[in-house]
RNA sequence: CGGGGCGUAGCGUAACGGCUAACGCACUUGGUUUGGGACCAAGGGACUCCGGGUUCGAAUCCCGGCGCCCCGACCA
């Protein structure tokens, strides 16, 4: 991609009505725009990031079994009655015209259900799990914190179905590990805890999986010691204490949820009367869980977790692109060997972002690191008289000079 | 939904109740520049959030909306 044809630009000033640093620094390096409260629409920049973020959660998603199916956001009135979850106040509701009435979906059990109900009749279909990546709707009282909290958000669902309470634990334990592997791909692994939470109206207990940030809403306790942590929000008389080991020497935290995994039991297939025929042909309830995972507020966390005062700092996983080349000067040496390494990046599949504009030297490093792809390379008359370029890894800001011939070794091809 | 703060060009800001609403960035044109947000010159861009009121006169004062942010309440 050429960068002057790139649309969306970078901005010096941060917008004042955004305080968070992952808007502030998404908003500046041109990732994404604001539209509204809690809505925002994603550039061409953070997009890509955002799809790369979204096949990571689906080749792990791939990985368990999944399924990957795309369900509506326009949802039926009648099914979240049949579930009693009409009017839970976070359902966005629209009245047409002519009086009918329909939700936005912010979770999709009144949808999945039905939908397997539909084609499963038998004990032979189990286990199954479908899964999707799609945009969710919550009628937020407060939207806040950039894209961590919005109205409109991108989330992955994951519904497992089962016969027996053993094998949805058994998947259960499987999801969690997926889930790790994520956020360890994402490069948030060493932040994120498997905390315990309340079941909402499912269970006693949830397992969230919330991730440290000064950003986050969350208060967490961490047990060093096993490495999980238990929400604020169900410990009893102030005095938490390690779920595990009972340990009562907890590390406490601002943390921000970055998914949620339930054991639902047959709390949606008992409304939807979604029973299968056993091995003695009789009918038995099925047995559900869901897994969710906020794959735009996943992008937010990295932010807020990868970053310096000049911007962002993506991890090579999810970065928009591989490299930046950037080019200083206007000589007709500069041009030839940079578009000829631009079009080698091309030939070989490589990312490249190439900052062919004519601006400033100093412009250009702003708007590099703003952008925070994680390789530089840069080429000028000055490396070039050494037949060089200078590459720059963004994190480490650690520079050397290679020669044009060795490129190829840098970008490891 | 309670409390607080704020709405002026795409972004950041300025303007005592009084001249044609000013400046920086960004944008256009021409020129000089090119290793950490360059310079000169000439431009374009504003229903000062909306509606009412007070006044000879309102961006400025008053009332009512709406929007945005923060703190609560609520929540993936």
């Amino acid at each position: 991609m050429k960068q002057s044809k790139l649309f969306g630009k970078t901005i010096r000033e941060a917008p004042k009505d955004e305080p968070s640093k992952n808007a502030q620094l998404l908003i500046r390096g041109g990732f994404v725009d604001k539209v509204m409260a809690g809505v925002y629409t994603y550039l061409p920049l953070g997009l890509i990031t955002l799809r790369k973020i979204e096949n990571i959660i689906r080749e792990e998603m791939n990985a368990i079994g999944g399924q990957e199916i795309l369900m509506p956001a326009l949802q039926n009135k009648k099914d979240w009655e049949t579930t009693g979850r009409w009017d839970i106040d976070v359902m966005m509701k629209i009245k047409t015209s002519y009086d009918k009435e329909f939700g936005l979906g912010w979770t999709h059990e009144e949808v999945v259900t039905p939908l397997a109900k539909k084609y499963i009749k038998s004990y032979k279909e189990f286990p199954f799990y479908l899964y999707q990546i799609q945009n969710k709707f919550r009628n937020e009282p407060r939207a806040k914190s950039g894209i961590l909290r919005g109205r409109e958000f991108s989330m992955k669902d994951l519904y497992s179905f089962h016969t027996s309470e053993e094998d949805l634990n058994k998947y259960y334990e499987i999801a969690k590990d997926a889930y790790f592997k994520i956020f360890d791909r994402v490069g948030i692994k060493d932040k994120t805890y498997l905390t315990y939470a309340s079941g909402g109206d499912f269970s006693k207990y949830s397992h969230e999986f919330q991730t440290i940030t000064s950003a986050g809403e969350d208060t967490i306790y961490i047990c060093d010691k096993c490495e999980v942590a238990v929400n604020e929000e169900i410990v009893e008389n102030n005095q938490p204490e390690c779920p595990e080991c009972r340990n009562k020497k907890l590390r406490k935290e601002k943390a921000i949820e970055t998914g949620n995994i339930f054991k639902l039991k047959d709390r949606f297939s008992r409304p939807f009367n979604f029973k299968y025929l056993d091995q003695n042909g009789k009918e038995q309830l099925v047995l559900m869980g869901c897994y969710g995972l906020g794959s735009s507020r996943l992008l937010g966390t990295i932010v807020e977790l990868h970053n310096d005062e000049n911007g962002i700092i993506w991890p090579e996983s999810v970065a928009p692109f591989a490299v930046h080349l950037i080019k200083i000067g206007k000589s007709e040496e500069v041009n030839k060997q940079a578009e000829e390494i631009y079009r080698n990046c091309l030939d070989k599949n490589i990312e490249i972002l190439f900052d062919d504009c004519d601006e400033s030297a100093g412009v250009k490093f702003k708007d590099a690191d703003l952008i925070g792809i994680p390789t530089r390379i840069l080429i000028s008359e000055k490396t070039l008289s050494n037949n060089c370029v200078e590459v720059k890894r963004r994190e480490s800001g650690e520079v050397e000079m290679v020669k044009i011939s060795e490129i190829a070794k840098v970008l490891n091809c």
